[in-house]
DNA sequence: CTTTGTATTAACCATCTGGTTAAACTATAT
DNA sequence: ATATAGTTTAACCAGATGGTTAATACAAAG
């Protein structure tokens, strides 16, 4: 019955051989578990067993099923609410930094296949406790880059859009093929590998359309 | 215990009054019940209360959980996968076609805000059994719009966008807005109305984009 | 070797949850 | 009226599930 406030902040646990440490195995699993079942769905037993440890151990390091799983989703909607902050920065052409901002996406997304739809039901399903819990310091991070993309448009006289459809308009295309890819590969009998082969024609394809809409002899 | 086999042929309960038949606020209850929770975290009671009767006539109705789901599940899937068929049919030009889709595909997700995220969540979570259960009959419907938008485009000689990519952008941008509706409002700080105004926007933006994709001189 | 504090486990518990049973109710037809 | 067939309910059950407890294994420090 130790104080577990003071041991989390302890962790002196040495990774006996390269196994890696429990802790460690729990927010693996727990990771993978909570993305692919969702809260409701995931079961505390199937995150122990895919640890290797007793169910015990979960609410040794974690109170609770719902702390566990806000550690899983805060690191998953950080990872998901990309940092723009850089892109915007730099010194390259609109063009350029909407390229790089696709290309950075589609890439996390490829990597983490179910994040997408994970943060996002959350959000929907849990609106008041995602705002609370998780949005505090991510308010303008969308907002900075739709200002940026006004404001270069406009010096450029070629503004065409609203630059919030503008910026909508991106994200839907980047994200939602990776929340419908079941169903696209059930429509269209793509593999895998092709679908991954499809994806990456949308590096280019996302930012040349997006751009050719900031143009008005195109409309 | 009654032969329910039987039973659900006969359907002859009449509505008492105005209140609708206990089967149809069922069916209702649950609906809401699934559409904002999801399969896993729907509660039986939950459903039985909203619909105002006890919990065991649920299981009298629908046999169990699952079934229950699955009707719930058919009708919406049925609502979700558009009949696009009419639209393809007619003698209306391309560009009206792609107006009049997404004008109907955006209508359908105002009137049913929980649909998409419901549908695509069950498609990921369990593929096999989506599949298995409820794409046997819809299996070429995107296709067809896919290779109508491709013939006509090359009888113009003006394609300049793989016809899949060209689909796939536009339902994204359909659909993702209504998936994103809770964070798009965070990060914006729209009120309901002012999304509803937006949403009702993309219905021409959306054509207009996807439609200029399609034009050579434009990339 | 013993002490001490952490890591880990088996067994347990309370509650939730999907599902069942048998009895009671209601309307309709004879 | 009463027989019949569908409808509705209260009470119940078994298993799942999140969470707890108390005892044990283990490693480092004295």
């Amino acid at each position: 019955m130790v104080n577990s406030k003071i041991k989390t902040k302890i962790k002196t646990k040495i990774t006996t051989g390269n196994r890696p440490s429990a802790e460690a195995r729990i927010l693996l699993a727990a990771r993978h578990v909570f993305m692919t079942k969702g809260m409701s769905g995931a079961r505390m037993q199937d995150i122990a067993d895919e640890a290797g440890i007793n169910k015990a151990l979960l609410h040794y390091y974690f109170k609770n099923k719902e702390r566990l799983f806000d550690v899983i989703f805060r690191d998953a909607s950080s990872v998901f609410f990309p940092k723009i902050t850089g892109i915007i920065e730099s010194t390259d052409t609109l063009e350029k930094k909407l390229e790089k901002f696709c290309c950075a996406y589609i890439d996390m997304m490829l990597q983490n296949p179910f994040l997408p739809l994970f943060v996002l039901t959350e959000a929907n399903k849990r609106p008041a406790e995602f705002r609370k819990k998780f949005w505090r310091t991510r308010e303008q991070v969308f907002q900075k880059f739709a200002e940026e993309i006004s404001t270069e448009a406009e010096k450029k006289k070629e503004l065409n859009i609203n630059p919030a459809h503008l910026f909508l308009n991106m994200i839907s295309m980047c994200i939602f093929p990776f929340i419908a890819k079941p169903i696209w590969q059930m429509s269209t009998g793509m593999n895998d590998k092709e679908f991954r082969e499809f994806i990456d024609e949308r590096k280019k394809i996302i930012p040349q359309l997006i751009i050719a809409s900031l143009k008005k002899k195109c409309l």
